[in-house]
DNA sequence: TATGCGATCTGTAGTAACTACAGATACAAG
DNA sequence: CTTGTATCTGTAGTTACTACAGATCGCATA
């Protein structure tokens, strides 16, 4: 905000927590433009950028692809998106993100009951070990 | 236990559920001990096989590592594991699933408190944009 | 001015756990 | 003998990064 601001790669990676090797990385796949360079070469970010890659990183936080950060860049960069676009991504995204959450739910439940079953001595006869030898499709 | 069955990898493939690239995969990277073969150089898989390939599938598909179901292989064809090595592994395991959950329910409040807000006209200015945009780390 | 140092550059390779080919055989059925 | 399906090997692609190696840049100090 305090006019022409720039940053060095470093100095950006600092303020969005996103490490500088994964910046270019996000500029070599397209996500992130790539910003002008300093007369010896040094990439010389603006607000612009800031701003997008804060958005990108948020997304990965919440569980994101970049492929659907993709999709809502290209929304965002059209310019034309609608509120309904974008809200039904989220739905999407956030439903994948509540299958995963039973699954894992699912998954500790057998964990947890399996080892409940083991006396945890030193025997080498082992519940788990059993249960994890049965066919359980 | 029919005597000498044997499988073709095609074969184990159906009664694992197990791909075949898969099955081959964990040959390369030392899961699965590699079979005798035809003397036109098919594989031959045994009780043994299915077995161990079962115990493979079941403990991926409750989120083990390949680096934590080759511990448990080790310990048991080491022969000498105790229940508790065992036992450990898995509640270990059984946390690291239990801090996913955790992470992913806080993934999925955000998300529905975003698309809460959305009154999901045809607007072009969206509050779940503007949540993406927004720094929240 | 020389030099040292940290930050940055490019390009490539490694990670996990598979999956997807291509091109060559094997083997059973007709 | 041909056809078709299954299998073989070996390599490369996937996702989202991370980790180098070896070369420069640019600033501060001696």
């Amino acid at each position: 905000m305090t006019g022409k601001t720039t940053l060095l790669i470093g100095a950006l990676s600092k303020r969005t927590g996103c490490n500088i090797e994964t910046i270019r990385y996000y500029e070599r796949i397209g996500l992130l433009p790539a910003p002008p360079r300093t007369p010896g070469g040094r990439r010389l970010y603006s607000y612009t950028h800031l701003k997008r890659l804060t958005f990108i990183r948020r997304s990965r936080q919440l569980g994101f692809h970049l492929g659907e950060i993709r999709e809502l860049l290209n929304l965002v960069d059209g310019g034309s998106y609608t509120c309904d676009e974008v809200r039904e991504l989220t739905l999407t995204h956030a439903g994948e993100v509540e299958r995963k959450i039973v699954d894992l739910q699912r998954m500790s439940g057998v964990l947890r009951k399996m080892t409940s079953k083991c006396s945890g001595g030193k025997v080498p006869d082992c519940p788990i070990i059993d249960a994890l030898f049965q066919d359980n499709k």
